[in-house]
DNA sequence: CAATTACGATACCGGTCCGTACCGTTTCGT
DNA sequence: ACGAAACGGTACGGACCGGTATCGTAATTG
C-alpha cells in the first residue's frame, strides 16, 4: 500500500482525496449501516464520482476495511505515578473517544456485521486489543506499586472497566462522562 | 392482537404455526442478520409458503418486532435471603440466555438496526428493562439487609455488573460462565 | 502541442429482495 | 355436497445496489 509518489505522466491524484473519502466511507457508514450505505450515495456524499473511488478501491468491502483500520489510533499513556489517576485519564478518554468519536459511530454495525464476515471480524478485534492493552499496562503498573492486591483478578477487572462504557454507549444510551467515570472507579476499584 | 378464536367458515389456521414462525425468524434473522434475511429464504426453512408468512403479517418489519417480542420472557426470581447468592442465581441464569437463548443471537443486529429504526429501539429498551429491574430488587434486598453500604452506588453497580456480560458477549467472547459469574462478583462486590 | 491520466456524469447490467397475484389442492363449517 | 378459507408453489413487478463502461473535460508531463 506504499503510497509510491512515482510521478506519472497524467493528471495527478486529487490531493488528499483518500483520506477524505475515507472519512466520508465511516461518516456515512455511521449514520446508515455498512449494507445501508450505497456507494451511489457514499459519492454523492462526497462529491465525487463513482468511478474516482473505484479508482482507489477495488470493491465496497475493500474500501470500508480501509476507513475502519484507518480510524483506529492507538492512546497514549502516560504514568501519572498513580494508579487511580491513570485510570482516571485513560477511561475520561475512553469516554471522550466512544461519545465523539467518528468510529464511535460505526461500533454497532461493526460488532453486529463482524459477526458473519471474517475480516470486519478482524478489525474488531484490534479494536478491542486497541483497548484491553492500555489496561493490561495500567494495572500492571498498580500491582508493582501495591496499589493493588497482588490476588486481583486483572482480567475480569478489565472486564468490570470496560464492559460498562460498551453497556452505556450501545445498550441503555445513559451519558459517558467524568462523573460516571468517578462513580465507576469509585464502585469497580478495590480499596486496597 | 387477541387469538379471537372466532370460529369462521373455512380451513382453519395451521395450529401453532404463528409460534413456529416467530422462532424459524429469531433464528435465521440471528443467523445472517435483519436485513440479509429474505421472505424467501425464510418460508423455505419454515417449510412454509410466502403467502402463508403474509396471511399472518403485513411486512417484514411486523413479523420481526412480533418474534423479538415475543421471544423476551421476563425471569423469575427467587429471595434466597442473600444478596451473594442472589447475584449468583440471577447472574448464572443471565449467563445462560445470553449463551444458549435463541434471542441472543439476534442482539448484536438487534442492537445496530434500533440506532436507526424507532420500533427496534423499543424492543431494545424493553430488553434492557428486563435486565435491569431483577438487579434493582435484588440489591434493594441487599440494602435492607445492611449487605450493602447505604452509600453505594446502585445504578453504577448494575452498569458494572449487566456490562462485563454484555462486553464479553458482543466483543471480546471470553466464555459467560459460572466461573466468571464468581470472578466478577468478587472483583466487583464491595465486601461490607 | 501531444500523450496521458484523473475527473464528473451518467447509463447500464445482473442480481436480490419485498410484496402481490394467481393457481390447484386441502380442510373445515353448514 | 357446497362454499369458504388456508395451504404450497410460483411467477411477476418495481425498486435498489454493486460494479463496469463510456464520454467529454481538466490537469499534468514531455
Amino acid at each position: 500500500m506504499a503510497t509510491a509518489t512515482t510521478p506519472r505522466r497524467g493528471r495527478p491524484r486529487a490531493e488528499g482525496l483518500d483520506e477524505a473519502l475515507l472519512d466520508v466511507t465511516l461518516e456515512l457508514a455511521g449514520e446508515v449501516g455498512i449494507d445501508g450505505m450505497s456507494m451511489d450515495d457514499l459519492a454523492q456524499r462526497a462529491g465525487v464520482s463513482k468511478a474516482t473511488i473505484y479508482r482507489r478501491w477495488p470493491s465496497k468491502e475493500r474500501l470500508v476495511l480501509d476507513a475502519l483500520n484507518h480510524a483506529m489510533r492507538p492512546f497514549d499513556l502516560i504514568d501519572t505515578g498513580s494508579l487511580r489517576s491513570d485510570l482516571e485519564d485513560y477511561l475520561g478518554e475512553l469516554a471522550r473517544r466512544m461519545t465523539e468519536g467518528r468510529a464511535s459511530d460505526v461500533l454497532p454495525d461493526l460488532i453486529a456485521a463482524s459477526v458473519r464476515d471474517a475480516n470486519l471480524r478482524t478489525s474488531l478485534d484490534e479494536y478491542i486489543r486497541h483497548r484491553r492493552q492500555p489496561l493490561q499496562t495500567i494495572l500492571g503498573r498498580g500491582l508493582q506499586r501495591g496499589e493493588l492486591s497482588d490476588d486481583a483478578d486483572v482480567e475480569v477487572l478489565i472486564d468490570a472497566l470496560i464492559g460498562p462504557f460498551v453497556y452505556r454507549r450501545l445498550l441503555s444510551h445513559d451519558p459517558l462522562d467524568s462523573d460516571f467515570v468517578e462513580r465507576l472507579l469509585r464502585t469497580v476499584l478495590p480499596t486496597v
